[in-house]
DNA sequence: AGCAGTATTGCATTTCAATTTCATTATACT
DNA sequence: AGTATAATGAAATTGAAATGCAATACTGCT
């Protein structure tokens, strides 16, 4: 546990890096903290600032998103539906973990199960192509979906 | 060999489904049959005009583009780079095929096996999601780049 | 062939998420 | 506390995608 990541001790990743960690980082980063299993767009984040009546211009959440990912806290995205969506990096993963998408309801399930090894050592075999990371959605018909038919 | 799409039969596809085989249309649809190893954009597709002189609007560039997924002659792929591409739709494939995408140097790499069929068997049995597609993009170092270190 | 009705074209404009500018403000360090 | 530097945020800009609409072209019918 000594070197997981959280929201208390960012403060000292983000001087270690030259950053400041202000109020409003510290804001964005809370709310992704609170939503581990949404995948938010920066315009939720300042949709949920709008309605907390907190004022964080949408710049800053912005920036602070691309500063995130830079700093290996967040992964950037994308599920199709326009716009950039980011998660929490969770250094147990290797890769970057795959996702489910419902084509009826729009719900996005993780899996965390990487999958994917044996594929990659074949891939390198067939095409001596060494892959250093992957991207993989499923588009179908989610369990609940599936009995309203 | 029957069915088999080409850029010469698509008048009468064109006709069944009640659209015109306008010149604009067949000028879109034969870019993309003499350069079927490409992932063209709406803009590569207008850019290649421009060059040859003819005059074709962006927007029926982009329209026919829209018109030929729909007709299930193309399926448009985002391979991060900011633009929707294109490809011809290959019928013997029953799912997208898969792309390697080399970090250095962007040359872009068709994988055809599905490979995927065993883990969406699982995901069915794990979560009772039923796939109806996929996208699987490899990020990594292409053979040429390899070599270059 | 000519006509009428409908689909298509393409210029111009709009949309909208993403990105940038820049004057003001906050932070970290001494 | 003071200073240097980084960050903020309102406003403006960018650029791919999408749309409105008047002009044009295609198709089926006479
Ligand atoms: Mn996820
Ligand atoms: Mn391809
Ligand atoms: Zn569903
Ligand atoms: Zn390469």
């Amino acid at each position: 546990m000594a070197n997981k990541i959280n929201a208390i001790n960012l403060k000292d990743r983000f001087h270690k890096l030259g950053y400041k960690y202000t109020e409003q980082r510290q804001m964005v980063v809370d709310v992704l903290f609170e939503h581990p299993v949404l995948h938010l767009s920066s315009e939720d984040i300042c949709e949920y600032f709008k309605q907390k009546n907190i004022n964080i211009g949408q710049s800053t959440v912005y920036r602070t998103l691309i500063l995130l990912e830079k700093m290996q806290i967040v992964r950037s995205i994308n599920l199709d539906d326009g716009f950039t969506r980011y998660e929490l990096l969770n250094h147990d993963e290797e890769h970057a973990h795959h996702h489910l998408i419902c084509s009826k309801c729009g719900s996005i399930i993780d899996i965390k199960k990487d999958l994917l090894k044996d594929l990659e050592k074949q891939i390198f075999k067939d095409y001596h192509f060494k892959v250093q990371d992957h991207c993989l959605k499923f588009y179908g018909e989610c369990d609940n979906c599936k009995d309203k038919n």
